[in-house]
DNA sequence: ATCGCCGGAGAACGACCGTTCTCCGGATTC
DNA sequence: GAATCCGGAGAACGGTCGTTCTCCGGCGAT
């Protein structure tokens, strides 16, 4: 089936990452508790037991999708940034990547905000994480705001602009959200440099 | 049968209401699907058959919440809202009641991006719910844009401020993204008017 | 007093949850 | 060839879910 022996260590690892990927399209497509373990299974392609050596509980799946999540994020925004030439525009690709992510068809919502919504309450790893994944963007647009000589206080404003634009394209299912906070942040960072 | 007391109908409907804002705390404290009938039915200190008799299914009951939160999310705007002078003032009145709201104690997050987040993708009307709340508030933003005579992009980037300070506030547990929020709103209309 | 009805309390029901266990066929090792 | 181990498949387990049903005590009418 998959290749031989490059190192039992290595498919192990492929595995772990291939049941991470099908429980992210299945969680955030439709909610973490409406997914039971049988069908992610199912969907995974491997018996219960296989799952269960993989990893302990669902709970530690739920963790590692939401750190996987975070790693596409990031490489996703980082990338759209890097394309970016001066530092204000730098600062508004954070847009153009929301814009792009809306447009996704399968797009519904920040996975975070969404996952803490429905166990932030229950489970308090869930919250660390969520609030881990949002206080590290808030770093990166720091970041980013220094680096383009603005006041300190430009990035929180406009970390909350692409939260708001988040959640306003998925509830509304309005992909413009993203323009529209772009726009909004093109005066924001008008305004002070 | 029964048909002459009206105080029937009254009591009946206080039985629900009751229902309702029981529900309301317990489900927006810990998520929908973390509670169940049984604990709404002790914390409403009723029988279940007479639960069941008030609402058919507990769905119903998730909407009737959801209804119960926005008018209570309508009237707490429209006030704070009211009491504001300027038309300025108005529009920033805004954030003021969000910032009172974050105080709170329990405050965590919009209840209805929650409830979407949970359940949006499992029940529709749950969705259109949220859908029409958001869809109303961009539509009384929009009022106040218009009624202070400020160009009507202005009242979606608006919105979407008030969105983000939202879900910023429920997962860094900082109520000072009100204070944020507010302020690159105070940058936007002055940039316009 | 007796009957019939109503609503309260909570047991019961079937479904499904996350997790564990049993069974078994096939590869590995002497 | 025989003993041993490993992992696959999925049944089983205890618990909880939303919902329904049974039982029973109180009460108004006759």
């Amino acid at each position: 089936m998959n290749d031989g022996d490059a190192g039992a260590t290595a498919t192990l690892e492929d595995a772990r990452r291939h049941v991470i990927e099908t429980a992210d399209d299945l969680y955030y497509a439709r909610g973490i508790q409406a997914v039971g373990m049988d069908e992610l299974r199912r969907a995974s392609g491997m018996s219960l037991k296989r799952l269960y050596s993989l990893f302990p509980s669902k709970e530690q799946i739920v963790l590692a999708v939401l750190a996987h999540r975070h790693e596409l994020w990031t490489a996703g925004v980082t990338a759209k940034v890097g394309a970016a030439g001066s530092p204000t525009d730098r600062l508004l690709a954070i847009y153009d990547y929301l814009a792009d992510w809306f447009a996704d068809d399968s797009f519904r919502g920040c996975g975070f905000i969404n996952a803490f919504g429905e166990l932030g309450a229950v489970s308090p790893a869930v919250a660390d994480l969520a609030r881990e994944h949002k206080a590290d963007f808030q770093r990166y647009v720091a970041d980013l705001v220094a680096a383009a000589g603005a006041p300190v206080e430009l990035a929180p404003q406009l970390a909350i602009l692409a939260e708001g634009a988040q959640t306003t394209a998925a509830i509304a299912g309005n992909a413009e959200a993203a323009a529209h906070a772009r726009r909004a942040a093109e005066t924001l960072i008008h305004a002070v440099t």
